[in-house]
DNA sequence: ATTAATTTTTAGACATGTCTAAAAATTAGT
DNA sequence: ACTAATTTTTAGACATGTCTAAAAATTAAT
């Protein structure tokens, strides 16, 4: 057997973290497929492999779970992920909706001193560009302990610290309403019918719908 | 037909450019073989692809040439080699014997963007950390103008320019001795014997064997 | 100019990762 | 509890890149 890990199997790897990460139930075939935009067939031949190789446990019609050494492996590309991230907005111009294309190259490269010094060169950042937490040298990650700008009541104020939809279509768009992480946001009232919100910003007012809002990581500001 | 190129294909291309550009002859399978630590029956595979693409003109038995398209790709992959190379040396903490292995894996990121603003970034460097000139935006490939260590006359000056081999026990080797790009060396004595140098460099004497001198590129001072 | 040695190519196989189509198992609906 | 719908797996195929062993072509040697 081939002790050499492929970019693939790395993949899929991050796929079933990403999967499993915000519930605690066996992450299903399809639901793996569809994030990986291949088909449920290859993904069922993919984790019998990745199964003989302990990195995920697997019962047939199950769906899987990652193992421990699975699990280290996938934090390990996603602190990767993302350190690449911080470095090409901080040091290379990118913007924070180019980098993630970029990244999901960067992140397989293979060498320990490079991740460790990239780390320190970076000065150890605990987020990356979109405001997710970066796991440390030994796999802890920080965890969101924000809410969603949506559960803001009237009146309360709050400061964005991350996106939840990271597709460059909502990257963008925040971009053009001038909402960055760090902007300080005030609830000034929300729509009963469709949810909509009206906030205040740098001085500025502005309507932004549920689907927004349902998307940005806040803290609220003790009153 | 696949219109990516793969990381292989890529390999294929450096490998041939790199055997084809010292001098002007057909690029033969063997050699190629030899370079990627594969087999004949393998490259002659390869080549045929890389012939359906255009990268290379290929006549059977008679070995390869690279078209300019395939130049162009391959001076690319070695414009990002070089590039990253210095990244590591001058960001990272990378010694010039580590870099190698680590620019391998890099040189195959895509992304304009990242190859460009690296290249800013890093201040347009002309040079890798083993001398080797760095190709421009453009292809451009300044030509070694040095000369051999070992070709230089006895009570001449030189200043270290670049290493001919970039192995990692060759570069070592220099380390320990306090050889470097930039070191100021004079030629005390040549022994008609065994070809071996006595070199006198920043108040040190030392003997260098032929196979040191005729790998380090230096460039002679006037007199 | 033949034979011998070397190089290169072909043929057939295999490993990885993917797919489609069909079969099997699970889940949902009444 | 039994269909029906959905999900998952299997079977067989294909593309990429590799290999070994044998055949073909080239080069070297007398």
């Amino acid at each position: 057997m081939n002790t050499q890990i492929s970019q693939t199997e790395e993949n899929y790897l991050k796929a079933i973290f990403s999967l499993s990460h915000s519930q605690n139930k066996a992450v299903s075939t399809n639901s793996i497929a569809e994030k990986l935009n291949t088909k449920a067939s290859s993904v069922t031949d993919m984790i019998k492999k990745l199964s003989d190789k302990k990195w995920v446990d697997y019962v047939k019609y199950q769906g899987v779970f990652l193992t421990l050494e699975g699990k280290k492996i996938a934090v390990r590309i996603l602190r990767k992920h993302r350190l690449w991230e911080v470095f090409l907005v901080k040091h290379l111009d990118f913007t924070w909706d180019e980098v993630h294309e970029v990244a999901e190259q960067l992140e397989h490269v293979k060498s320990e001193k490079l991740t460790q010094q990239l780390d320190a060169y970076l000065e150890y950042p605990t987020h990356d560009p979109h405001g997710d937490p970066i796991p440390d040298e030994d796999g802890n990650i920080a965890h969101h302990k924000e809410i969603m700008l949506s559960a803001v009541s009237c009146n309360e104020k709050c400061t964005i610290m991350g996106v939840k939809d990271s597709s460059v279509a909502f990257l963008k768009y925040l971009d053009s309403s001038g909402i960055q992480l760090g902007t300080l946001v005030e609830v000034v009232k929300k729509e009963a019918f469709d949810q909509s919100m009206h906030i205040l910003f740098e001085g500025k007012k502005r309507s932004i719908s549920q689907q927004i809002s349902k998307n940005l990581f806040v803290k609220k500001h003790r009153q």
